[in-house]
DNA sequence: TCCAAATTTAGAATGATTATAAAATAAAAG
DNA sequence: CTTTTATTTTATAATCATTCTAAATTTGGA
């Protein structure tokens, strides 16, 4: 199962409705390399449907949170919301600088994820496994 | 070293003014097991500091962050940003019902954050190793 | 003591997010 | 294919955590 049908599937198993605003942020974030924000998935989707609202993507998002199908990551120093709708373990690397997110591979996070499974008595939900700090591109950059 | 020293030293050497505000906020961070907010830190000294203001709380809490010396986990489904003075690798999890925030002993996660300052290339400010979900006395009350 | 810089404070402003209510849409029923 | 009804979307207003501003206070040094 490719990564918008968990999306998806996620929805239809909740009986909610398949919407087409819904199906494209499902799209976006499945297929997104960008950690994006409310705002810009907006802005990226406007094109294809201009009448898509700020509010459908905030509400779908919150959705998407609730089940445990994306994941909020919260801020990369641009105080706005990074959602990753991938939750399989990994760990992200946010640049205070120019705000962006990236993945890094890791050979301990899958581990981590088991143990806190396992130990902590939590109905888990979704994970933020974040570190941020300036990427090697802007330590060079005098700004961007 | 202890905690609150590792934050009154940070504000030295970067030849800011440990002032009784300033120390009184490190000292709670530091203390504190609560992973606070900058309204809880506020509400917490106001009895022993009544002109505290919560811009001050604020603008400390921004200063620490930045030096490295306080993590910012962000939101524990309250919407408010939490922090934690314990910049030692752990694992944090966060109750999305009652909004509390706790630390968990993790065998992997000094390892995981070893691997990151080793390979990111970043030059690496803080982290936020947060799992969210529902605690287990909030799977049991009705609500909280 | 006096001065200049740093800090705190109160309050206003910002802006991301949430709430509201009406319009649009989609499934269900007939 | 209509009618009905619940769901969803949309535009907009409201909320409220956080940041900004400028004046008052404090600090450490001359
Ligand atoms: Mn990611
Ligand atoms: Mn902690
Ligand atoms: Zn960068
Ligand atoms: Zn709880």
């Amino acid at each position: 199962m490719d990564r918008t049908e968990t999306l998806t599937q996620a929805l239809r198993q909740k009986g909610l409705r398949l919407t087409p605003q819904r199906l494209a942020i499902c799209r976006l974030l499945a297929t997104s390399e960008q950690h994006p924000t409310a705002q810009m998935i907006y802005e990226q989707l406007r094109p294809q449907y201009p009448s898509l609202s700020l509010a459908t993507v905030y509400n779908t998002l919150d959705i998407l949170v609730n089940l445990g199908v994306v994941n909020a990551l919260g801020s990369a120093g641009d105080d706005v919301v990074h959602y990753d709708a991938d939750t399989d373990p990994h760990v992200n690397l946010a640049c205070t600088v120019c705000h962006r997110v990236i993945d890094l591979p890791s050979q301990h996070v899958r581990a981590l994820e088991e143990e806190v499974t396992a130990t902590s008595g939590y109905r888990l939900l979704g994970a933020r496994v974040l570190y941020y700090g300036i990427c090697p591109d802007c330590q060079q950059q005098p700004e961007e």
